[in-house]
DNA sequence: CGAGTGATTGACTTAGATCAATGACCGTGG
DNA sequence: CCACGGTCATTGATCTAAGTCAATCACTCG
């Protein structure tokens, strides 16, 4: 479920690691494309910058996400990548993955069953921070989120984490979360969140 | 730019368009997968319900948007579809489009490509949203949508569907414009809005 | 043991949502 | 041809939920 699972190995093999200190560009707009990047480590964001030099982010990428996976079907790029903080990226070489592509019809159609799959996810998000009480986001995310048994979901990371995901500050995940336990919503122990019947049905 | 331009005549031609009337599902969880939906007229919705019988939108689709590009790799949907208007959708039946995906690697490519400009364009829509002030996010969706003179960003639609698209109320809108016009940011004539060459720098 | 981070709660402020009203415009049907 | 219903654009007033600042406690790690 990794963004990179689906490549095989003749693609890993010719992957290049690279060390990049905070503040170091990864490319530039205009630049030739190199291929498809992983970010192993750090943070990396995906800048436009206009002409009076206010910076976009278009994407921030931190460990474990791609970047830059149009480029693969494009020559030159169209925005900046730069490392917000110490960061190391790992490069799969667009060449290689091309030929790849050539050889096994196979191998593309996972990539654009990854790509459905974070259109997606990606869509989901967006309809998520379309709703703008804090109660109903965390709402929408356990829905979405619900493990098989319908009931519980497992948090992933940190509550900070997830609040940032959800596009709320901390304290206002903290406070909703307490609320929410405090109605008989939800239960919570540890990174489990167990939802309770609600009592309109 | 259409999200159905990479489509073939091939399998244009097998194309079925269906009616819906407001209400009605186009399909329902753990159904088989029949294709790849294009939303002619009209809004549907997809829709995850947990088992208190709350719903969680996973996509508000309008006329031009696609639908369930995943369900392509899959046999059943995982979630609801549901016209929310009367609405009129057009469907790419699953086995023509496989067969001609098998047919023709080449289109498999185009698809991929599609997507991933996709993806970078909802992580960029995304991004956006992770902006507070009504005004960064003004700028933001400025900065990305700027013509290639760098000077000019001409609306797609109403400011109503931007303020949508943007996530603010109409009214956020409307005045966050007025703001900045009167601070001499931005200037308006018709739907073209033209940036003012910022004062610092 | 002290530094760093996550979790949590309190107090305060504010930006944006909400409700409301108005004028412009546009198509349409009598 | 014009009146009318509908939608967009715009502005005002008000309210509230979430952001911001701040403090505390628990925990981990070196």
């Amino acid at each position: 479920m990794t963004a990179t699972d689906w490549l095989p190995e003749a693609v890993r093999a010719n992957a290049i690691d690279r060390k990049l200190r905070a503040g170091q560009a990864l490319f530039h707009a205009g630049d030739s494309t190199v291929g498809l990047f992983e970010v192993l480590e750090g943070k990396v964001r995906l800048v436009r910058v206009d002409r009076s030099g206010r910076e976009a982010v278009l994407q921030a990428a931190s460990a474990g996400d791609t970047l830059a996976e149009a480029s693969l079907f494009s020559s030159t790029y169209h925005c900046e990548a730069v490392a917000t903080t110490r960061a190391e990226v790992r490069l799969y070489p667009k060449a290689a993955l091309l030929a790849e592509f050539a050889r096994d019809p196979e191998l593309v159609r996972s990539f654009a069953a990854m790509l459905a799959q974070q259109v997606m996810a990606l869509r989901t998000r967006l309809e998520r921070y379309n709703i703008h009480s804090a109660r109903d986001r965390v709402q929408h995310f356990l829905t979405v989120n619900m493990r098989t048994d319908r009931r519980t979901v497992t948090l992933p990371g940190t509550l900070k984490d997830l609040a940032a995901d959800l596009g709320l500050t901390h304290e206002a995940l903290y406070r909703t979360l307490a609320r929410m336990t405090a109605d008989g919503e939800i239960k919570r122990s540890g990174n489990i969140i167990r939802l309770t019947r609600s009592t309109y049905d």
